[in-house]
DNA sequence: ATCTGTGCAAACGTTTTGCATCCTA
DNA sequence: TAGGATGCAAAACGTTTGCACAGAT
């Protein structure tokens, strides 16, 4: 599978909209991406930048992700646990091709990672219909974990 | 369609669980009926409570949502504006049988509902698969609506 | 009479903002 | 050198909690 050089593309888009190149942009967007398959708070992620780069501001982090949000450089989870989570990019090529989605248990609050890829054929149905063009998507199915099913019967 | 005694379904539950009938818990439970179909914070919910209840707290209102999100009685979504919402549950007998979702464009934050039904058979692939017992099921897509569309190119 | 539920206000944790300074272009 | 970006601290925001009192069973 082919893999994208991230950080080049980050450059390219800041410099398409004349923003700066920054050591923090760069060190943001490089955790996420060395931590593939986790889902990141801004402060977790600002914890593994600090260790590179301890003068970073977390204030810098919320203002960073959002940035590489609005650029499609990361993807943003709701795990409803009052935190807002990220994680690099499916446009960026990481081998995640973002069809995973998540099992929450209501009981014990535990997040089970689940791959599917259903959605396509939603997503153009929803594009013919309506001519929102779909960018990408979340899913999250709520429910009882075998553990908890097996406890409360 | 049949529809259910909302309020008998709470009392009952409230009964089975050894828990109590108050006015404010027949109030939240009534307000939500009464708008359904709309996405309502628990600042919304506490307004027009309080039309009729002035005495009311907020915090009850918080601790209600809570438990008759416990019960099934209302749904939860979260349209990333940083509030949670609510709204009458799918099992209460709603005309929406919850199988509308949310386009959410990213420019400019307009959400807009969405039905489709395709979601089952993956419910029940999931259930053979990983022993997850699924209740509910959360969908947004993410992108740009057909106005912003425009705008940009 | 008992014990759950409530209202109030204070606390909480995450995220945002104002401002002086820094640094990329 | 000019304007965007940063770090810091304070503020803002939705939500939760502790506690004394009220009210349902």
């Amino acid at each position: 599978m082919e893999r994208k050089n991230t950080e080049g593309l980050l450059r390219q888009r800041l410099k398409e909209k004349g923003l700066k190149v920054t050591h923090q942009r760069i060190l943001v967007l490089s955790v996420l991406e060395q931590n593939g398959g986790r889902h990141m708070t801004a402060e977790d992620i600002y914890e593994l930048v600090a260790e590179d780069y301890p003068e970073i501001g977390l204030a810098t982090v919320y203002r960073t992700l959002q940035l590489l949000w609005d650029m499609q450089l990361v993807d943003r989870i709701n795990l409803d646990d009052g935190c807002v989570r990220y994680e690099i990019g499916h446009l960026c090529g990481g081998e995640t091709k973002h069809n995973h989605h998540h099992l929450i248990c209501r009981e014990c609050g535990k997040v089970i990672p689940f791959d599917a890829d259903l959605l396509d054929d939603l997503e153009h149905h929803i594009e013919k219909a309506t001519g929102f063009h779909v960018l990408d998507h979340e899913l999250k199915f709520y429910g009882l974990c075998s553990e908890c099913m097996n406890k409360t019967e």
